[in-house]
DNA sequence: ATAGATTTGTGAATCATTTCACAAAGTCTC
DNA sequence: GAGACTTTGTGAAATGATTCACAAATCTAT
């Protein structure tokens, strides 16, 4: 498959929030240039997009809403279950468990681990809090899609060394590095600092 | 000032994360091919990003640490406080709260918002949780630089208003929608559920 | 001092993404 | 069903970002 870019996968996830938006109001129908207007971009762009995997509309008419969201799901991957681990049970890590929008989509959280004594054992949403000490011998066997990786800095390599080596292709990475890993892994960074200082420059050059 | 890429911007800021490494490793200089290394980017890259701004190496030599530091954290706007409020006091809210990093980077929670009664009144970290209904009498008076919004999608629009209206300039949103607001509002948007898709997305199509 | 080795700063070239613009295909009205 | 109107899909053009490549500046060793 020719390489997308990430930029246009982003647009996708958004136009089918919005497609399943309209879907709840009940509208059947819609054009390039009204999901542009609710995304803030451009109706050639929304065009553009969808015309790297086929042609979904009708000229004259637009989109089926329904049909273009089941597209843009197959598209995206989202027809199956994704067996998630979380490496850190701190706070963040906390929250994540308790995120609907996670159960909602089709990523399951198999798996928790930490290194505190006082979390191993403890109960996380129907999941028990293991001990990362442990990691290769508690998901032996098991096929792991994702690993999200909500540590302190100094331990995120390490770690994503350890799950590289288990087979996981997919991290989300919280931790404030800049993480090696092979080519075949995908890596996506959610970096509080870097929001923050990019608003910082902003609010400083107007 | 002439438009930096955001691209550009967010580099500015490993840089700075990598030079503060090497401040406390006693490291005095470093080239453009080091940090490159360390950021996994190239030294052309490095140093055509720093160009936008100025010339701060010294040919055969490379860049010294320090400095380098200094120039990157005028920059980035970061040589004074940042007064933030928090709209939400959720999960995600509560673990900003306790996020050293904001700290430490000069971001300052001066308020705290959240219409749920079980939670208004409480201490969280020093700080007071308010009513959202007197978000703006609570706030009169006092500048905000910048607020986080971490609430339900449905009411993050109308709460992106509200503070608008107040004079924020900058908005860090965990919300999953596209907040409309005027051209001199920055915003950045943390989306956790964009995030899984596109990695749902890199595992489909390999 | 000189020669050779480094490393910056930056135009030019390349590569990537977005926008333009319009023919083709369809819808809607009367 | 004819004509006016809408909207898609897509090459081509424009814009934006990255990489190349090299002169100029400085350092190091002798």
């Amino acid at each position: 498959m020719r390489k997308i870019a990430d930029s246009t996968v982003r647009r996708l996830s958004l136009y089918l929030r919005f497609l399943e938006e309209f879907e709840d109001q009940g509208i059947a129908t819609v054009s390039s240039d009204a999901l542009a207007l609710r995304g803030g971009t451009t109706s050639a762009q929304v065009r553009k997009d969808l015309s790297f995997f086929g042609s979904f509309g009708k000229r004259g008419l637009g989109y089926a809403v329904p049909e273009l969201a089941g597209r843009l799901r197959e598209i995206l991957g989202l027809g199956r279950q994704y067996r998630v681990i979380l490496l850190g049970a701190g706070k963040i890590g906390s929250a994540l468990v308790q995120y609907r929008g996670f159960q909602k989509r089709g990523f399951e959280i198999v798996g928790i681990f930490d290194v505190d004594p006082a979390k191993i054992g403890k109960q996380w949403n129907g999941v028990e809090v293991s001990d990362i000490a442990g990691l290769e011998s508690g998901i032996r066997g098991q096929s792991i899609d994702i690993a999200v990786l909500v540590t302190p800095a100094d331990v995120a390599q390490e770690l994503a060394d350890r799950i590289v080596k288990l087979g996981v292709k997919a991290i989300l990475n919280f931790a404030p590095v800049q993480l090696a890993v092979p080519d075949d892994v995908a890596v996506k960074n959610v970096n509080l600092a870097l929001e923050l200082e990019a608003l910082s420059y902003a609010l400083t050059n107007r």
